[in-house]
RNA sequence: CGGGGCAUAGUAUAGUGGUAGUACAUACGCUUUGGGAGCGUAAUGUCUGGGUUCGAUUCCCGGUGCCCCGACCA
């Protein structure tokens, strides 16, 4: 390729606006260009780099029995509504319909865009496979996905359209699909060693969600531009994303005499920094006390320490709810005889459960609501001012400092970005869908699903979080856009003799011949960061040699052609 | 979803109730060629709808969009 004929060619001013290292560089070296927010079109360098990541992972898929479809990005509303209404529940799904009276005259049905193809995949199986020969298979494609995301980020890391490869496994038991998706493991394994990122990526115990009961498994890319807080349990290497760590508090110690409770009016004191503040006690000392209710209305109390939170995915597993949802203001008073802002751990009605974080453990002279408007109390102590409950659980979200359970190590805490997921689906579309096959007795039988998730541009976007230094991107060889940047100095001749040889043999090449000073052309081959440079001038003329040099070291190097050939084929 | 800010040339920005400026980029000419070159010339404009006004790019209201912080993110 010829950089003068390159679209757009010319570098672009340094977004300002643009935080993300990826971001900046990738619309800069013109590989993306903004279109709005979270929305980019992939140029010509950009889409050189995305069509070898999306080949490796074909390849990968391809490795593990995965057939390409490519499925619509429209669908019918109705296949949305047979999985427990998720038309209306899912909070990023997009829609399409006439933008306008005429296009409404002609047609005036409302569509999905899909932001997933599990309620596109599962009816399209039922149709065409139903016996138990048919099993195990599994469909994949890789396509635009729309998502209306509250608040896009960091440029192609999360955008409200991006590509991404999904996989579809359709199983005759809960075993088969056990097997194939630890295969899907390492064929995800593969995909990130060869994109360069393996090394820094972990496979990270996540939330089911609505998918499943299960733990879903995410991988996840160390990466300061990430979203996600993995905590990782050192001796044993089980990473776990934030909302299902495992996690108990470090220890609040105070050596001190126990003290009698106190009562304190605190008017408006309300919330755990303003009882910091006006008690002037450690934030380890408060209580914090909410007021949680189940899908059958029934309420409890659920407590952790003043410096966390409550996770009420934690908490639904405690008291086995499907859901749990905060009570609102009047139920509370009404509940408990306080506002809330009061309630705490001590004068709970007998009638009411509560739940204990294990925070609250051990702990001495500490502060608690006093389930009295405008109180609070001070000095209260297990076994002197309320029970020691039978038992304390963990329904806190865990946070850096916590510790392991199991073996009260404290974990390694980092951020990361996901770029790959995998769902055990079991039988919640199999079931909604009622899709079943016919078994060798003749009974039918429900089938067992999975579902792959790999976002194409996200993992482009990652790996120049990862792969970059302060001129620019650093490509791994395998997705690079050009193997090597040709640059020439004032001789065009020579250099084009060069190119068109490498050409012809086959070698991807992007050579500079705009008549432009050299200071541009070294800073934009750093920039868009092939992985070799070869430089034709006077000076390398003069020696019957090229200098190379490799985006990755310092060192320059004189080669012939042939040299430079063989190092590079 | 909550809070804050912004909208002027391709890009980044200045300024004004009456004629809109600068830089970079672009085009052309001359010079220049090993780490983001110089001089000269030229072309290019106020997001959208309404209101106030003799007159609005400027003031007011709505819309749309963008950015930042937080919540959310199967």
């Amino acid at each position: 390729m010829l950089q003068s004929k390159l679209f757009p060619g010319s570098l672009k001013e340094n977004p300002k606006d643009e935080k993300s290292v990826s971001a900046k560089y990738l619309i800069r070296a013109g590989f993306v260009d903004k279109v709005m927010a979270g929305v980019y079109t992939i140029l010509p360098l950009g889409w050189r780099v995305l069509d070898k990541i999306e080949d490796i992972i074909r390849e990968e898929m391809n490795a593990i029995d995965g057939q390409q479809v490519f499925m619509p990005a429209l669908s019918p509303q109705e296949n949305w509504r047979k999985t427990a209404d998720r038309l209306n529940k899912i909070d990023v799904l997009f829609e399409a319909r006439g933008a306008n009276d005429e296009s409404r005259r002609r047609n005036d049905a409302t569509y999905v865009l899909n932001c997933t193809h599990e309620d596109v995949v599962t009816p399209l199986a039922k149709k065409m496979r139903f016996s138990y020969k048919d099993f195990p298979f599994a469909l994949y494609q890789i396509q635009t996905k729309f998502r209306n995301e509250a608040r896009p980020k960091s440029g192609i890391l999360r955008g409200r359209e991006f590509r991404m490869k999904d996989l579809y496994s359709f199983h005759r038991s809960e075993a088969g699909l056990k097997k194939f998706y630890e295969k899907s493991k390492v064929a995800y394994t593969n995909v990130f060693n060869r994109l360069g990122i393996g090394e820094e990526t972990f496979i990270t115990l996540a939330s089911g969600g609505d998918f499943t009961k299960d733990f879903s498994h995410e991988f996840q890319t160390e990466c300061e531009a990430g979203e996600d807080l993995v905590f990782k349990v050192k001796s044993t290497g089980v990473c776990y994303n934030r909302e299902v760590t495992p996690s108990q508090a470090p220890e609040f110690k105070s050596e001190e005499e126990i003290k009698k409770m106190e009562l304190i009016e605190g008017k408006g004191i309300i919330g755990v920094k303003d009882l910091v503040d006006f008690l002037k006690i450690e934030i380890e000392r408060t209580t914090k006390t909410l007021v949680y209710k189940n899908e059958k209305g029934e309420f409890l109390l659920a407590a952790v320490r003043g410096d966390y939170e409550i996770n009420e995915e934690k908490l639904c597993k405690v008291v086995r709810a499907e859901r749990v949802e905060l009570a609102r203001a009047e139920e509370v008073k009404k509940l408990v005889g306080a506002e809330i802002g009061y309630i705490g751990i001590v004068n709970v009605p007998e009638k009411v459960k509560v739940i204990m974080d294990d925070s609250l453990k051990g702990r001495i002279n500490f502060e608690a609501g006093a389930n009295k408007t405008n109180y609070h109390v001070v000095n209260v102590n297990f076994g002197q001012d309320l029970e020691s409950p039978k038992e304390f659980f963990d329904i806190k979200i865990a946070k850096d400092g916590d510790l392991f359970p199991a073996t009260g190590e404290k974990y390694e805490v980092f951020k990361g970005a996901e770029v790959g997921n995998i769902f055990p689906l079991n039988t919640k579309f199999s079931e909604a869908f009622d899709y079943r096959f016919t078994d060798k007795d003749g009974s039918k039988k429900i089938v067992y699903m999975g579902s792959y998730g790999i976002g194409s541009t996200r993992a482009m976007g990652v790996i120049v979080e990862k792969l970059h230094d302060e001129r620019g991107i650093i490509w791994p060889e395998a997705i690079a856009p050009f193997k090597v940047h040709l640059i020439s100095i004032g001789k065009n001749e020579e250099a084009s003799k060069l190119y068109e040889k490498l050409q012809a043999e086959k070698i991807e090449i992007l050579f500079d011949d705009r008549d432009i000073s050299p200071g541009i052309k070294f800073a934009e081959a750093d920039l868009i960061g092939c992985p070799y440079r070869a430089v034709i001038s006077a000076k390398t003329l003069e020696k019957g040699k090229l200098e190379v040099k490799k985006r990755n070291e310092k060192e320059v190097e004189f080669l012939t052609e042939e040299e430079l050939l063989k190092r590079i084929k």
